[in-house]
DNA sequence: TAGATTGTTAATCGATTAACAATC
DNA sequence: TAGATTGTTAATCGATTAACAATC
């Protein structure tokens, strides 16, 4: 990417904090009659701070009005250009199990420039089984439907001990990212992002604030 | 909480970093014969750091041998205390779906002190069914074995549209935190926490480091 | 001892918050 | 205009990193 190019890299949490900004601010459009939001709306329902809402918008680009606030299809342009929500990347569900059926029909993900195309399983009993729109395939046809469609994306939802080999043969059929719900690491050659989801982390952390808060 | 004492008020980031090496040191141990771990160990496998990995550990009182390591027990054992991993929280899923029965079923959690003692849906033809070790429980039954066992956390997998009102009911009977996996905001009386999990963000996430990175 | 590793202080960095000016 | 809200700079805070001393 050029010197002069607009898109700059975002960190891990302004990135989060967009994506809730789009999330709350398209809810808001639906439910109710207004066009416009403030900053301290955005920031309530986000549970963050106004100021932040405020330099967060600024830095991609978006200009509000004073005393009427930001107009909402103009948050959700800005964050949707910023994002690359118009450039979808596609992905598929590696195990059909519950949580690969679960994410595999979980039809919240297409707002976000997110299309889950194809669910794969070793176990003859779950090929071609229904789930959500989508029918479950051996996993022997993986590599085809990846080089094919140029899938960029697994989501990796097989038990551990078969993680490593699931994960080695979507690399190899030219996957780019591994979003790894199994609960060990992977190994995967420089150029391929792997984001290790620790489905504990969530409820530990409730748990901990419990007792100590 | 008095001035004297121990327990600290964790962060968010420190809280997950302390997870993530109870979990490899654990699988170390597991996987090895080895009985100590170096702070550069534990650094590679949790993608961090070797200077923050011995000052997370000094922070929570664990002392390294120089020229050898850390004692993998020692680190397991004073996590596993900073976090009261020994005074376990009960949780109930609330929702037998797809994310529900996957969340109901996982065994990963017993490990950090988490408890699922219940799975409960409003759908008469859930109700009954198996999810791994639980039988799925009417909604109305909720607040009684709240009540009885003192349990302190839920997991929200309903509906949007239900999520409200389910979530009050178990304010009600008494719960004190809830693990909102539904894609809306909850409202919920001051001293009830609530942790909204956006399930979109990771796989966002994945997506825009891929096109920008 | 020499060397590897921990432990800790200081420096840096970035993110958040506070203050307030600018604007309609 | 007065007042509400954005926009932006400066101050603060905390987390991370670097440097190096301490230790076995």
């Amino acid at each position: 990417m050029g010197d002069g190019d607009r898109k700059r890299e975002l960190t891990h949490a302004l990135l989060e904090r967009l994506i809730h900004y789009y999330h709350f601010v398209a809810s808001q459009v639906e439910e109710q009659q207004s066009s416009t939001v403030t900053s301290a709306e955005i920031a309530k329902l986000v549970h963050t701070d106004d100021t932040l809402v405020r330099k967060d918008l600024a830095a991609i680009g978006v200009r509000g009005l004073p005393r009427v606030g930001y107009r909402s299809a103009e948050v959700l342009r800005a964050i949707h250009r910023q994002l690359g929500f118009d450039q979808p990347s596609q992905a598929v569900v590696l195990g059909a199990g519950r949580l690969g059926g679960a994410l595999a029909s979980y039809d919240g993900f297409d707002r976000y420039g997110l299309d889950i195309c194809g669910v794969f399983d070793t176990d003859p009993d779950k090929v071609g089984a229904k789930v959500g729109t989508l029918t479950v395939r051996p996993i022997e046809e993986l590599g085809e439907m990846v080089r094919r469609r140029g899938i960029s994306i697994a989501v990796l939802t097989v038990p551990a001990e078969a993680a490593q080999r699931v994960a080695t043969s979507a690399v190899e059929a030219g996957v780019k990212a591994i979003w790894n719900f199994a609960s060990t690491n992977i190994v995967v050659p420089d150029g391929v992002f792997v984001r290790h989801e620790h489905i504990a982390v969530g409820l530990a952390e409730l748990s901990y604030l419990l007792k100590s808060g």
